[in-house]
DNA sequence: CTTGACCTTCCCGTTACTGGAAACTCTATG
DNA sequence: CATAGAGTTTCCAGTAACGGGAAGGTCAAG
């Protein structure tokens, strides 16, 4: 299977099936005339991928999940512990950005937003540091 | 000022002052012997950048906000404009988070993490696509 | 045989810095 | 006055995860 069919059957863009490729993820056979060629189990670690990344995993930790995924022996506290980490790490994004979220929510609710200079956010912004 | 004392005074490391004057945004004037100098203005633009940054503006915002700071005839809705942007970006990013919270909580939660191979989370990445 | 749709590699650009090297300047101390 | 250490300068490379685009080879249809 050629690498726009691999893509169309993965759901990932085939820019990012050869940079897979390049950082050692999915290394699928060639044909003859240089063409890539995408087997069943590479076409399993592509949809794994696209999974992995679509839930916000980065590539080193899909490189282990992958890893993980492949060994029948795994034990299913590696898996877990890795999710886990990036869960907390979610978590942690969430609050930060509930911070952001509250702040601004406040300027520019607090900004008239017409054509006078006055500006409670630029006023904000320009506060002397605390 | 030299750029320490700038740094000190703005809550931003000295390699990142550096690179703001690179790309513009703040430009000392020069001593005798090369070092850079910051007068009062370049300071209060320092400490605008280290709160917009702060509140998570990109580069770009924050340069049209610095000169919307400077410009005594602006309009307070371009600068709510460019805030309301930056809170509706917030929001959206938020809710992703949010959903992928969700769903690996449960994946977390549904795995037993111990030393067996069985692994709910492997099997969700695994799963074809819907 | 040509055209158009594939495929290949390669290189640059993205965001907002951070780290580090080599070299210069300043200040304090002996 | 010499020197050591701290601070400064520029420049270059690397980060994460691709995306855009160029130059050129390949394949199938008409």
């Amino acid at each position: 299977m050629n690498i726009s069919d691999a893509a169309q059957d993965s759901g990932l863009p085939a820019k990012t099936i050869r940079y897979y490729e390049e950082i050692g993820l999915v290394q699928p056979g060639r044909l003859a005339n240089g063409y890539r060629d995408y087997n069943a189990q590479d076409l399993h670690k592509l949809r794994f991928l696209q999974r992995s990344r679509g839930l916000g995993f980065s590539i080193e930790d899909c490189r282990t999940l992958l890893s993980l995924y492949e060994d029948h022996n795994r034990a299913s506290g590696d898996v877990r512990q890795i999710a886990k980490a990036h869960l907390d790490d979610i978590d942690r994004k969430i609050a930060e950005l509930k911070s952001l979220q509250t702040t601004l929510r406040q300027l520019v609710h607090q900004c008239h937003g017409d054509d006078r200079p006055e500006c409670p956010i630029i006023e904000d912004l320009a506060r002397p540091v605390s």
